[in-house]
RNA sequence: CGGAGCGUGGCCUAGUUGGCUAAGGCGCAUCGUUUGGGACGAUGAGAUCCCGGGUUCGAGUCCCGGCGCUCCGACCA
């Protein structure tokens, strides 16, 4: 991609209404832009990173045998009577069609879609577990939108619903989904100050488990348990007595944190509503046990932000890094897209800084705020050496590195 | 939903004891000079001063009502 032809560009001075980190940054970049509070529209820079979380997530996800759909945001009034959720959900957009009067649901959540699904093709025990999940536009009507995309109204969730004859299939279930979101918290660059967390559960189960990332810009307040590795959510450190569930230890740090996924035991609150019951070996009827897991796509990109970033910008990891490389010419053009060439032909995700009426300063900054993993810059200095000069976005280290062996360094 | 703050060209700000043609920076356009850490000069375009009502000879500025945004709190299957 080259920077001349992105039609975003990055602005010196965030937007005076947005006060997090995440945002200003994003904003800046030319990453997100505002449409309304908790809304934002996905720029190109932004959705690259966007589209690299959900495929690490797709991955994921699909290891652990989840078959991937995509439901409906329109959803009926009668399924959320059901549940009960008409009245009592009270962040559920509710309206009604100017010209039938049909009142409809905006989906928050796709257990009312995904339970009566499952249904029409799961009647045996024969059928089951079943593993379905969609990466697909949520709606909530949060009383607060707040910290830029770490709190939206609209935002994109991967949530994966299972189905189970029984609790024991459904707990050897939550383990393994619990082993895919450590995986992928860990590839998107958070793994370290990410952790597993006791949260309420609910009426079917004692905890829940949320995966909570460390941060100031977190509106949670956790518990960690530093010989474990995990945490207790504030809502239920009373329940476990002030120590660690595992272990016992009662020396807990106390830190704010961001939730950037949660795992959940339903039992048969959803299959019930819906009439959901299974046949075993025996012909007898059974409750459908579910378990239900959800990741907000938004949250975790603006949590990566909050987490690696510096005074000059962000620091994306290699795996979601919306390219590779960012390749800075610096009144060098010809030499400059000769390398361009080179590197996508080798399949290497470069944004070249192809400007010309802006100077070498500007460019630097812009890669900074960027926040590709490597930068390169192709200027008189280095040509005379056929050379290159590579650095981390991570590190202050320069390196100086002959033309010939740039595409070997970089695919190492 | 309670509390606080803010609302002036695309972005950041000044202007608020009411008074002339709403000022500056960034960005944008044209020209010239620059080019390894957000260059400089000149010229130019661009504004329902959030909206509605009111007070006044006169309102960006004062009053009333609304809307929007941010932050704190409450809430968050």
């Amino acid at each position: 991609m080259k920077l001349s032809k992105l039609f975003t560009k990055t602005i010196k001075e965030a937007p005076k209404d947005e006060t997090s980190k995440n945002a200003q940054l994003l904003i800046r970049a030319g990453f997100v832009d505002k449409v309304m509070a908790g809304v934002y529209t996905l720029l190109p820079l932004g959705y690259r990173v966007y589209k690299k979380i959900e495929q690490i997530i797709r991955e994921e996800i699909n290891a652990i045998g989840g078959q991937e759909i995509y439901m409906p945001t329109l959803q009926p009034k009668e399924r959320w009577l059901l549940t009960k959720r008409w009245e009592n959900m009270d962040d559920l957009f509710r309206f009604t069609s100017h010209y039938s009067k049909i009142e409809y649901a905006l989906g928050p959540t796709h257990e009312e879609i995904v339970s009566p699904l499952v249904k029409k093709y799961a009647s045996s025990y024969k059928d089951l577990p079943v593993y379905v999940y969609h990466i697909q536009n949520k709606f909530r009507d949060e009383k607060r939108a707040k910290s830029g995309i770490l709190r939206g109204r609209e935002f994109m969730m991967k949530d994966l619903y299972s189905f189970h004859v029984n609790d024991k299939d459904l707990d050897d279930y939550y383990e393994k989904a619990k082993q895919a979101y450590v995986r992928i918290f860990e590839r998107c660059g958070i793994g370290s100050s990410t952790y597993i967390t006791f949260a309420s559960g609910g009426s079917f189960s004692k905890y829940s488990h949320e995966f909570q990332t460390i941060t100031k810009a977190g509106e949670d307040l956790i518990y960690i348990c530093d010989k474990c590795k995990i945490a207790i959510n504030k809502e239920v450190l009373n329940d476990v007595e002030n120590k660690c569930p595992e272990c016992g230890n009662k020396e807990l740090k106390e830190e704010k944190a961001v939730e950037v996924g949660n795992i959940f035991k339903l039992g048969n609150k959803y299959s019930e509503p819906f009439d959901y019951y299974y046949t075993d070996e025996k012909g007898e009827k059974k409750p459908v046990i579910m378990g239900c897991y959800g990741i907000g796509l938004q949250r975790l990109m603006g949590t990566v932000v909050e987490t690696l970033s510096d005074d000059k910008g962000m620091i994306w990891s290699e795996s979601i890094a919306p390219f590779k490389v960012h390749l800075l010419s610096l009144k060098q053009n010809e030499q400059a897209e000769k390398l361009y060439k080179n590197l996508e032909q080798a399949e290497i995700e470069v944004l070249y800084d192809d400007r010309e009426e802006v100077s070498a300063g500007e460019k630097f900054a812009d890669a900074d705020l960027i926040g590709c993993p490597i930068r390169l810059v192709v200027s008189e200095k280095t040509l005379k050496e056929d050379s290159i000069e590579v650095k981390r976005r991570d590190s202050d280290e320069v390196k100086i590195i002959k033309l010939k062996k740039l595409i070997t360094e970089l695919t190492l």
